[in-house]
RNA sequence: GCCGGUGUGGUGAAAUUGGUAUACACGCUAGUUUUAGGAACUAGUGCUUUCGGGCGUGGGGGUUCGAGUCCCUCCACCGGCACCA
């Protein structure tokens, strides 16, 4: 017998795979097809126990759904635009380019250790012209469709990246990535209107429910914020001005005892001009500026404000209020400005007892009675409008309704939705990037390059300011242009796109990786898509998944596409750890996927990590787990070879097979129960660990029934099958998640070369079942017998057999017999008092 | 504060539809084998016990013949959102 020698085993399976290219797919329509896609990787230089655990989720349904008869398609390519490559030129002397190469071809090696079974002709790096050239082209589509516009606006910067970033890159006021405070800063820049997409996104989200995990749907759901209320305009005393505000609370209209706008709104600013406010507010204004973003938007801070010099009117009750200015009001959510409630907002009502502004109760709560001259909680839920002349009496939903009807029809308003998601903005002062294709002409404005003139190339000669400058803004050769429409000397837009445009549309071009007429086309587009499982970290669940579904959805409105969701199954797998900590390189506790591989091997790592815990939870590292995995594979090949010489040229049993061996039952019936436990836990539950925790179960059986084969002189013609049977269903049903071993065996056998092509293993249900049972038998709900019976045993004879037990009849007797419970197969319950 | 998730042996975890709680693995204990160590194999391993049993899934309560699973309530931890009008 040999010993079990992965790395030999791996490096043979491995390199006949890439010869043969086994995992190649085409489209073909006569084919059921199954697109399986792990989130592509940033080429950061080696990969980590992050991407084996998702690479082996991901790799496992594919060899499985493989097996199961589908075309699956399973690419991978490299996120490679970005700004660590340029933070690593610097540092090393080289260039972004050379650096993101290299990290390539280190980490394709990794990735190829592992066994993974990717269709590598479709490989793709988002950072090659033949990529980036279709980010252009996408641009200008959405340019003409209206989607891209540029604005000037507050943008948040962060100084150390030097870079704008999108509003979902800000995390907690500091920069997703790098975590430094990001500020405030007024700058023109592109768009992508994603809110207009905002309603279709929502109900995407409902569409999705029950095959994305619900936490990613309520984090989208939240973020994209949308809420009910009405637009209400408010004149200002004395002039024509009219202060629009937003509320999700109509039927407070009349308690709105004063104003509040944001400091940035134009209004502030009239508003006070020649008031002996003037000076206060801007004083006020220009200290707000000041504030830092996290104190400005987080609950605790200080509310502050100072009143404009001006009064507005409530349309409702026709009183003139004050109109004050204040840092808790934001400019970019609803129209910038709100009507304060004191008594039914809990922020408005702090501003009122802080500036002694006046309260009013306008909603009566049902069992509790209101002082608005003591109360300090704000009653925010529903009750019955009061002091609102008509309109009282009425509550929450028809009260708001009502109100609403009534703004309409005297023109003062209107019933809305307002969204807190915000335009995505996509310009970045960066270099490693996609180059924007407009041109800047003094004469013509913002002019598209022409089509035919795209890509617009990245130069590779351009250096690297020390500081990190993009060197594009003062690249001559790369900025200086001819105007695409008058021919007059033109300016390149200098800065490049956000990399996550790089990823919104990466999954669309595996499906025609080397096209070069069109991003991909109708025909392979439409077999492929939608991805029919995507697997990948949960930190993506609004920035990259929520831009993927809203690029879909331009796509589909530009004919481009027809999927009306990119992925339609979601699988979103927990961190690795180790020590109660996510492994990092602070932290020292970084277990290096190659060094696990070179002592181990590829199917030792793989089942360890599939064995570890469910998916979908975090993974916690252990040596010693990783050990018991390498064990239990050596168990499985010492198994084999112990079998292997005697059923060579055996075949496995025909459907006439019958046996009265009571081992050779047993051990068929063992083989179908895996078989099912197996297929159930990857297709219906995505639970690997209890998977192999089968497998395991069923190997530990194999040795037992080794016992019993010693003792046996020769090997009959029907004990060959049976284990033949056993052996070819290990390998099979071993096969997703150990690959190399698994075909290694097979080879052996004679069995098979190329196992992705083998069917998935069928149990037959009659072979599963038992003759004998066990039932359980309680009194009063408590075990106190365990009974062996026939399968097919009667509900009275159980009930019989069970209360004639003697030792049921010591906890039975004396007592009344109130009830007997029969759950079939499984259970008696004997009910006494 | 709001929303979501999690809580089971010494450890990672099972229990799929309300029906034997702790499968599988790690660790530990003992045995076999071995010059020894390691490896391998076998058996045992929730707590407690007067050996009948009793207790046990974060705490308390409820529904039920029966609850890790359903309901109420409280606690702890993790994640998201957080002045969003």
């Amino acid at each position: 017998m040999d010993p079990y020698e992965p790395n030999q085993i791996e490096a043979k399976w491995q390199a006949h795979w890439d010869k043969n290219k086994t995992f190649k797919v085409e489209t073909d329509s006569s084919k059921k097809k199954f697109y399986l896609l792990e989130m592509f990787p940033y080429p950061s230089g080696r990969i980590h126990m992050g991407h084996v655990r998702n690479y082996t989720i991901g790799d496992t349904l594919a060899r499985f759904k493989r097996m199961k008869g589908f075309n699956v398609i399973h690419p991978l390519g490299w996120d490679a635009f970005g700004m660590p490559a340029e933070n690593a030129a610097i540092k090393n002397n080289t260039h972004p380019a050379e650096w993101t190469f290299e990290n390539i071809r280190t980490m394709r090696e990794q990735i190829k250790a592992l066994g993974l079974s990717y269709d590598w002709d479709r490989e793709i790096a988002t950072c090659h012209p033949g990529y980036y050239k279709w980010n252009q082209w996408l641009f200008l589509k959405f340019l003409e469709k209206g989607i891209a516009y540029r604005k000037n606006s507050t943008i948040n910067w962060c100084e150390d990246c030097q870079t704008v970033l999108a509003n979902e890159q800000v995390v907690d006021g500091c920069c997703w990535r790098c975590d430094n405070e990001v500020l405030q800063k007024q700058q023109e820049g592109w768009f992508f209107k994603i809110t207009d997409y905002a309603d279709r996104l929502l109900e995407g989200c409902k569409s999705l429910s029950g095959k994305w995990p619900e936490q990613v749907l309520t984090m989208q759901t939240n973020w994209i914020g949308k809420s009910f209320g009405a637009e209400v305009d408010f004149k200002v005393n004395g002039s024509d001005q009219v202060i629009k505000v937003f509320t999700t609370r109509p039927d407070t209209l009349y308690g709105a005892m004063f104003m509040v706008l944001a400091p940035e709104h134009p209004l502030t600013f009239q508003l006070s001009r020649e008031t002996e406010q003037e000076a206060a507010v801007d004083a006020f204004v220009k200290k707000v500026k000041n504030q830092d973003t996290i104190a400005r938007t987080s609950e605790t801070g200080e509310k502050e404000g100072v009143f404009t010099g001006a009064y507005a009117t409530n349309p409702l009750t026709g009183e003139s209020i004050p109109v004050w200015t204040a840092n808790f009001v934001l400019m970019d959510y609803g129209t910038g400005a709100i009507m304060s409630v004191p008594a039914h907002d809990q922020r408005d009502l702090d501003f009122a007892r802080k500036y002694n502004l006046p309260v009013r109760i306008v909603i009566q709560p049902k069992d509790e009675t209101l002082d608005a001259d003591t109360m300090t909680q704000a009653f925010s839920a529903d009750g019955a409008m009061v002091h609102s002349q008509n309109f009282d009496g009425l509550i929450g939903q028809e009260a708001r309704k009502k109100v609403c009807e009534y703004l309409e029809k005297e023109g003062i308003g209107k019933a809305t939705v307002n969204f807190r998601l915000r335009d995505w903005g996509v310009s970045r002062q960066r270099y490693w990037g996609t180059p924007i294709p407009v041109v800047h002409c003094d004469s013509c404005g913002i002019v598209p390059v022409n089509y035919d003139q795209l890509p617009v190339e990245l130069p590779l000669d351009a250096q690297l300011g020390e500081k990190g400058q993009s060197p594009l803004h003062t690249l001559e050769s790369f900025y200086k242009t001819d105007c695409p429409k008058c021919n007059a000397p033109a300016r390149r837009d200098t800065d490049t796109l956000d990399t996550f445009i790089c990823s919104s549309w990466y999954f669309d071009r595996y499906t025609s990786p080397r096209q070069e007429d069109s991003p991909f086309t109708a025909k392979d587009n439409g077999y492929w898509m939608p991805v029919d499982q995507y697997v990948g970290g949960i930190e993506h669940a609004i920035l990259h998944l929520l831009y993927s579904r809203f690029f879909n959805l331009v796509l589909n409105d530009l004919g481009l596409t027809q999927a009306k969701e990119p992925f339609d199954h979601l699988l979103t797998q927990g961190m690795v750890i180790k020590d109660g900590a996510k492994m990092s390189k602070s932290k020292g506790n970084v277990v290096d996927p190659d060094e696990i591989i070179k002592s181990y091997g590829a199917d030792t790592a793989r089942i360890f990590i599939l064995f570890a815990a469910p998916p979908v939870k975090d993974l916690e590292w252990s040596d010693q787990g990783v050990e018991g995995c390498s064990r239990f594979l050596k168990r499985v090949w010492r198994i084999f070879c112990e079998f292997a010489d005697d059923v060579k040229t055996a075949t496995p049993p025909d459907e006439n097979f019958s046996t009265s061996v009571k081992e050779l039952k047993e051990l068929r019936r063992m083989t179908h129960v895996t078989i099912r436990r197996v297929t159930e836990d990857i297709e219906k539950r995505m639970q690997f660990n209890t998977a192999i925790a089968a497998i395991m179960e069923w190997v530990n059986h194999l040795y037992h029934f080794k016992e019993w084969k010693e003792k046996q002189k020769a090997l009959s013609e029907p004990v060959k099958a049976v284990i033949r049977e056993a052996m070819e269903s290990l390998i099979l049903s071993l096969s997703p998640f150990a690959p190399h071993i698994a075909q290694e065996m097979a080879a052996i056998l004679n069995f098979s070369d190329a196992l992705d092509q083998e069917k998935w293993p069928i149990y037959k249900e009659e072979l599963t079942q038992t003759d004998e049972i066990l039932i359980v038998v309680q009194v009063n709900g408590k075990v106190r017998q365990k009974v062996q019976v026939a399968s097919g045993i009667s509900d009275e004879d159980l009930k019989s057999l069970s209360l004639s037990d003697p030792r049921i009849q010591e906890w039975t007797q004396g007592k009344e017999i109130k009830k007997v419970i029969i759950v079939p197969k499984k259970l008696v319950n004997i009910v006494v008092k």
